[in-house]
DNA sequence: CCCGTTCCCGAAAACGTTTACGAAAAATCC
DNA sequence: GGATTTTTCGTAAACGTTTTCGGGAACGGG
């Protein structure tokens, strides 16, 4: 079922016919009616290679997931709130969301490199950028029209979000030591994500405002896993001076954070403070259920899709955004052992 | 840069660089040798749109993947599993992999109709399956290969791969009673989901086989969330009877089934025995872990792909499968107080 | 030297759509 | 009623590719 065999059906020229379906003028009201109600009982849409050649874009946003890593396999339902909030955002504006999964044994820039040859999508998203991201660069060279769910070197270059790490950092850290505590750990990704060097960043400022000696082994490298938790937890413990809390950079971790501070004949919350970045529906059925931030996943992903047609329409992009949260303390934040609380 | 950029560049007709690059006989080894060079060099791949158009196919396999649903946010690292191991799998025989995110505002069928009418891809796979799922009877009647993850009233007209959920119910209710259980509560899922038909006929059966009385009242209604398992816990422990049991559907439930428990002063293994479907990294760091069974769900991915090719070579399909599994039992199955295990 | 074969390449059509252009018909104006 | 505008539609080109077809050159055999 094609435009001819529809234009045939009605005895038109396939030319009317397009023009009718496309809202065009130069076309009678009645006929276009006519029209509308046969394409939709033979059930028409217009053919998308046919459509996307002619019209030269194909009418689609691409979101290039990079799956497979085991240590974002927990990143999954995060991306895919804000993916699945993205689609009726441009689904009213005509554009398709289509997922572009690469693997890790196949490499991301050609990957995305040859999706951009081949005109496969009008406007990018590209996620879990790092610091200097090849990807962004060649995005930058093809301009083409893209959104980083992320920082990166290139930043001040072209549209972004991301969360809001510094202020993770700053409120928790505040209330530790607020709650007396002086050594606080804090996990990082071992590869060169932007999200580590911010947490760095972050990490080192927020010694400095609060005059806290910044010891280097306070930060420890794991993958963002119930493993990378428990494994984090373990190396902590074991120190001479463990810290008294610990700021993770993902809620799965908590999981085994748990485990190995229970583990260790210790109380979570009591013994050790815990917190992470994203409050999620798991993290209430610990016990205490732990520290950290609600973020409106739906939102950002209606901002990004928001975003992706700004840039595709070649208006001015929006400010770039770190994305707002809510600070939900909860008990796995307590004094240090042998402080009073105010 | 397209083809006709690239013929000028290397002075030969397109004709002869399209059949070079697309390693048709007729043409010089010599000049395709330069035709291959200058291709990579100048960065060109063949334009998504044109190639589809003249070929009458999109090389691209599209995954369908209804996202947003609460109660199956759960399930979106199990699609990812299977997903990315799908992409090499399909890349290597030349096929694109796209997810087609589908919000629950949309209506799932009409969104399929479209995408079939449009033409996006030349093989479509569908999961999530319910018994009577207009989708399939849609994909049937639009004689488009497909595969389903799931299987349906339709099952026998398809090739479909699922889990095996009777193994599960069969397997874990064997050793249950071995260990004295008598109530054994199940869990499934409010829709009309094929997998809740299975899982019932699979609950009678064993019931039937192993001589139990089969009390409908244990098996209860509720999301594949945390918070159904904590939900579907309270209920059955405020039975007048409460099972002894819990199999679940899901393992993100076990989370809100031992808060459940804990609270109110029982502990899973000892006093209330819990099982679910598939294990994963999480479960682990339970106390005790969860017994279930081990999947290979990049293996499935794989031969989901395998399928999936297959189905639109029109190449006589491979027997549908029921996915094996592995039943990996952990503390959290304990004999009935007060029984003898042998 | 001529004929048949093989090898390589260019010309052109086709895929389904959109859109610029022109033309016929209808409507409007004086 | 003729001139002019407006409305409505058909024609045809174009998008980038693949593929069929035919033809020229090279080659070999007689």
């Amino acid at each position: 079922m094609n435009i001819k065999e529809l234009a045939r059906h009605l005895d038109l020229s396939i030319g009317t016919v397009s023009r009718a379906l496309n809202d065009k003028p130069d076309v009678n009201p009645q006929t276009r009616e006519r029209v509308l109600n046969a394409a939709i009982e033979l059930g028409y849409s217009a053919n998308a290679s046919g459509r996307s050649l002619r019209r030269g874009s194909t009418q689609t946003i691409a979101f290039m997931l990079e799956t497979g890593h085991p240590e974002l396999s927990t990143g999954h339902n995060f991306f895919m709130r804000v993916i699945g909030a993205m689609q009726p955002e441009l689904h009213r504006e005509g554009f398709d969301l289509v997922i572009l999964p690469c693997h890790p044994t196949t490499d991301p820039t050609s990957f995305l490199r040859r999706t951009i040859a081949r005109g496969m999508a009008d406007a990018i998203i590209v996620t879990a950028t790092q610091c200097n991201d090849p990807r962004i660069e060649l995005l930058l060279k093809s301009r083409i029209p893209f959104v980083a769910l992320g920082r990166s070197r290139f930043q001040d270059r072209h549209p972004w979000i991301d969360l809001d790490f510094e202020r993770f950092v700053d409120v928790t850290m505040d209330e530790l030591v607020r709650r007396g505590h002086e050594r606080i750990a804090m996990t990082i990704l071992p590869n060169d994500s932007n999200i580590s060097h911010v947490l760095r960043d972050a990490y080192a400022a927020a010694h400095e405002r609060l005059g806290l000696k910044h010891d280097p082994a306070l930060i420890v490298t794991s993958d963002a896993s119930e493993f990378g938790g428990n494994q984090a937890t373990r190396q902590i413990l074991a120190m001479e001076r463990p810290a008294t809390a610990i700021l993770l950079n993902n809620e799965q971790m908590a999981f085994g954070v748990y485990a190995a501070l229970f583990e260790a004949g210790l109380t979570p919350g009591r013994d050790m403070s815990v917190a992470t970045l994203r409050r999620s529906k798991q993290l209430r059925f610990l016990n205490p259920p732990v520290t950290a931030f609600d973020i409106d996943l739906e939102a950002l992903g209606r901002e990004l899709a928001k975003q992706a047609l700004r840039a595709l329409r070649g208006e001015t992009p929006l400010a770039a955004l770190l994305w707002p949260s809510h600070f939900v303390p909860t008990d796995s934040l307590a004094d240090v052992p042998g402080t009073l609380s105010d």
